[in-house]
DNA sequence: CTGAATCCAGAACGATACTG
DNA sequence: CAGTATCGTTCTGGATTCAG
């Protein structure tokens, strides 16, 4: 059993977290699927340009996690809905706490790097 | 300027800052420096592991983005001493939130997984 | 002590074509 | 529709060595 505070610790629960809500399309897919279900397509078209094989990877993983269910109906043509379990609902309120952060210091940020930029 | 709530822009600041704090190292060197200025070393043997160069990549992403100052003192052996900036305080807040989350879900990630694992 | 230089392995991401 | 298969590129992190 993990214990807290643990930073040094690979298995970190914070740098697990971090590593998975830190890769491409995570944190936009969780955050499209915070008002309902939506299907492989939905998902697809509502983060933009993805490659499907990437896009199930991102899914797979938080269906692993525990974060995300996915349900296939048999028919035809398929059709696949996921959505957020209770804990992947519960990560919406951190993942906005993140947002509201980056949306606030993001323009801070971009002057920061022109100015570093400018001395090098 | 950056509009808020975009998030097909690939400039997208949540993006940016998830990307950021999604990297190996650079939450727990931001967590290190939270309670005062820390050298070089002292931010290596804190991290543990860390390549030099990773370690110096890490620090130069968060001082570009305005987030630590690094402080060089001509002395010999030379000393340099990073610290976190005022934005770079205020990060702490959303990371904590987030680190929060993950020592409360971790265990249930853990089983979560396991269980997926045993089906496939 | 603080890093810069170099080389390397692996992972992440992407483009495209194909299938049940 | 919802993927899988394949291939290729780019990026990240790591090990090691050397320098001011």
């Amino acid at each position: 059993m993990y214990e807290r505070g643990d930073l040094f610790n690979p298995a970190c629960g914070t740098r697990v977290v971090l590593d998975r809500i830190g890769d491409k399309w995570t944190a936009l897919a969780v955050l499209l699927l915070q008002h309902g279900p939506l299907r492989f397509t939905e998902l697809r078209d509502g983060i933009g340009r993805v490659a499907p094989k990437v896009l199930t990877q991102t899914l797979r993983r938080l269906e692993r996690d525990g974060l995300v269910t996915r349900e296939v109906f048999a028919e035809v043509p398929p059709r696949v809905v996921y959505a957020l379990t209770p804990m992947g609902r519960s990560l919406i309120t951190p993942l906005t706490t993140v947002s509201n952060w980056a949306e606030e210091h993001i323009n801070a940020i971009n002057t920061a790097q022109s100015q570093y930029d400018a001395t090098v």
